[in-house]
Order: structure tokens, then sequence, then C-alpha cells
DNA sequence: AATAAAACTGACCATATGGTCAAAAACCGT
DNA sequence: ACGGTTTTTGACCATATGGTCAGTTTTATT
């Protein structure tokens, strides 16, 4: 964008020193981290660009100034939580042990919950109200990465490793009971005596989690070390 | 808050009510339908009044003639979704035999999920949203309820009828994996070329989730008729 | 220091929204 | 037919919101 400048900043010695100035990497990571949260608890029509400048510690005007309009900043919002979305997706790699394999991915979206519950909430919301947003990433992306693991799955299946089991629908319980810890942490919370879980807490859930899909599909579940 | 007569309760739906006037209870019934698509399709603060009137088919004056405010109208939906919820809830009964039990509770909520996906969808905001308008649900009547069923549970571990696993978190797995179905649609039509899931299809989910979570909690699967 | 470019923001605007109201229309018992 | 009551709704209003812009301040360059 800023790019038309001939002159070459000659304290190129920061570790990203792309072509954002400091202060401008501050507040556009400040007003994305606001808008994140605003658009969670309030979804894209209730969040106001006032609300989440406010949050962000800046006027109204200089959100507008880093972000043209509200849809941009909230697309701007759902690519970031894309990006994470890949980063566990990528945990589900080929090996050849379905319960290690399984295992691991579902820590690491059991994980993605606790870490980034705002992120997926809004992207629970986008997908309940239609997918405005983000409908060529369901037909792609996820068509597509959904189509590799239900390959390795299958082959699982047929190896005699795991039980017959529809493996589309295997995927939809491990994200659903994964996700479900960042979407509803409200209500896990007010069953918790209004307590987020513990540490120790969420490990047993993960646990909980993991050796009932694991068992679900003929799978001996791995002693606890 | 009520619109002259003394309030009137409006569970238990009759077919030929007496107490309201026929045209009343159909711009009523038209209204709460509307409004409860547009609801989950856009959120409270996105749906407005005058386009839930329009898919009424009513001008927007006759809306806040039966509901005075947009939050009167919304909390009419969210106590009829409530009462759906009850009417799940009571399947859960406290028999004998887990497999049994189990077996028909998450039947329940795949029906539910099925037939009022809308209302999962707005239920499933709200709790995303910190509950704003039932958080008294999940304090009272939701946190009994689920004591009360964690209790049965701990029973069977105890009798040695299933597996020790934390209830809590199985409990939270049967939600997440039966409203799934409802609140992420959306996704699961396009991971199906687009289309619902047939009769056949949901029918496999539902068999799929019930094998996993039984054998997962270490039940014998029943067998297939 | 001088100049240009980039960053910032208070004040403003057009529009959309929830909600009101008065008057018209339909209903109803007599 | 008639008077009263309930329904219905077009027109209207106050407010809030997304977005703009012109003018000011800061930063970078020479």
């Amino acid at each position: 964008m800023d790019s038309g400048k001939s002159g070459v900043s000659e304290s190129a010695v920061n570790c990203q020193p792309e072509k954002k100035s400091k202060p401008r990497q501050k507040n556009e990571e400040a007003i994305l981290s606001a808008a994140e949260k605003v658009f969670a608890e309030l979804g894209f029509a209730g969040a106001t660009t006032n609300l989440i400048a406010q949050h962000a510690g800046v006027p109204k005007a200089t959100l507008h100034y880093y972000f043209q309009t509200k849809e941009e900043l909230y697309r701007t919002v759902v690519k970031k939580i894309f990006a994470i979305w890949l980063q566990a997706a990528e945990t589900f790699d080929d090996c050849d042990d379905p319960a290690d394999a399984l295992a691991r991915y579902i820590r690491a979206k059991m994980n993605i919950s606790r870490e980034h519950s705002l992120g997926s909430k809004i992207w629970a919301q986008e997908i309940m109200q239609g997918a405005p947003q983000i409908q060529d990433f369901l037909d792609q992306t996820l068509k597509s990465w959904t189509a590799s693991r239900v390959k390795i799955i299958k082959r699982w299946i047929t190896e005699g490793k795991i039980d017959p089991i529809n493996p589309d629908y295997l995927l939809y319980m491990i994200w659903s009971a994964t996700q479900h810890h960042a979407d509803f942490v409200h209500q896990i919370n007010s069953l918790n005596d209004g307590q987020p879980l513990s540490d120790e807490q969420f490990e047993e859930a993960l646990q909980t989690i993991t050796n009932i899909i694991l068992r679900g599909i003929g799978l001996p579940v791995k002693p606890v070390d």
C-alpha cells in the first residue's frame, strides 16, 4: 500500500521490518484484538466501530483510517482465525498410528479452543448465520482438507486398525467436542461454579474426550502416564 | 409488559384455543416464527423489527402492537426454545440401563437439532455472547438438571456398568455432538455437496455418535437390526 | 530549519432503526 | 343501527451508526 516511497530505511535491523512502522503495527494489533473481542461478544451486526475503537483506545476515525469499513475489519479478523485453523489442521498428519494421530489432533484443537475462544466464537457465528464471509473457505479449503483426512481414516478402517465408522461423522464429533470448549465456555464455567476450568480440569476434559473417541472407534486407550 | 389481559401461559399449545382470537393467534405465530428465523440468521442485534415484520407479512407497527419491544419479542422466542430443551431433558430418565438411557437421550437431542435448528442456533449465540438473557436458566434449571444426571451417571460407574469417566465432560460431548448438527448444519451441508443430510445419512450420523459414545464409555454396541 | 509525507482526529453527515401515535378499520354486544 | 372496544397501520420522531473530511500534529528527509 505505502510502497510508493523510494527511500530505503537504513535501520532495517528489526525482526519484522517489512513496511509497517512501530506505532502503526501497535495500533493495528490493538484494533484487531479489540475487534475480535467485540465481534465475538456482540456478533458482526451488534459490534459498533465506535465500541471497538474504544476498546482499542483510539478514536473511531483512527479505526477507519486503518480499516476503511467495518466489513474490511471483520474480514481481517476472520482471516487471522482461519490461519489458526490451518495450523491445527496440519497436526492431523498421515501417520500409521490412528491413536497417535487422533490424540494429537484432538489436543491441538482443544488448545486452540482454550487459547482462541474468541476466534472460535466468531467462526461459529459466521457458520451459524450461513457463512456469508467464508463460504469459499467451506467449499474449497475445508472441503479438500476433509476429503484428504477422510481418505486416511478410511485406510485405517480397511487396514483393520479402527472400527468401520463414517469418517465424516467422526470428524464432526471431534470438531464439536473440542470447539464446544470455546464456543460454550460461558456455559461450562456457569456449571463449574462460575470458575473457568483449572489446568487439571481442562486436562481431564481433554482426556475424557480423547478416551471416548479412541475407545469409541475401537482403539485401546493409551495408558495414563 | 403484557398487552392488556392478564398474563396467560402459552405452554401446552392447544389446537383450538379459546382465549385468543383466531387472527391474533395467527399473527402472533407468524411473527414468532419469522422472528426465530431472523434472529437465528442475523443475531439479536442484526435482526431488525422491520425485517421480521416483512417475513411475517405484517407492517412493522403491527409487530410492535403484539410485542412492545424487540427484546420482549426475543425473550418470547427464547422461552419457546427453552420449553423444547426441557422436553428433551426429560428423555434422560433414571433407568437401569445406561445404554438405553443414553441412546434415547442422544436420539432426542438429535431430533431436536434437526427439527429446531433455528432455535438451537439462537440458543448457541446467546451462550456465546455471555447468555445476557438466560443466565438465570444456566444457574438454576440447567445446573440442577445437570447435577441430577451427573448423579445417575456416577451411580452407573460405581455399579461398574460404565467406565469411570467424568460425567460432566460426557454430557458436554453429547450436547456438542448433537447440537453440532443444528448449529453447524450449514457447514455439514457444504461438505455434503450443498445438500442437507438425507434421512439415511442423518440416521447414520446418529448411529455413529451413539456408537462412539457408548463404546467410548465401555458399553457394548447395540446390534444393528 | 525547512519541507513534504504520513498519521491522526474532532466535527460532521446521510441513513437506518426501534419505537410512538393518532386516526382509521374491524369487531361486538345490545 | 349504534356506541364502545380492540386491531391495524401509515406517518412520524429521536437516536445511533458507519463512514467522511478538512484541518492539525507528528515523523521522515534533506
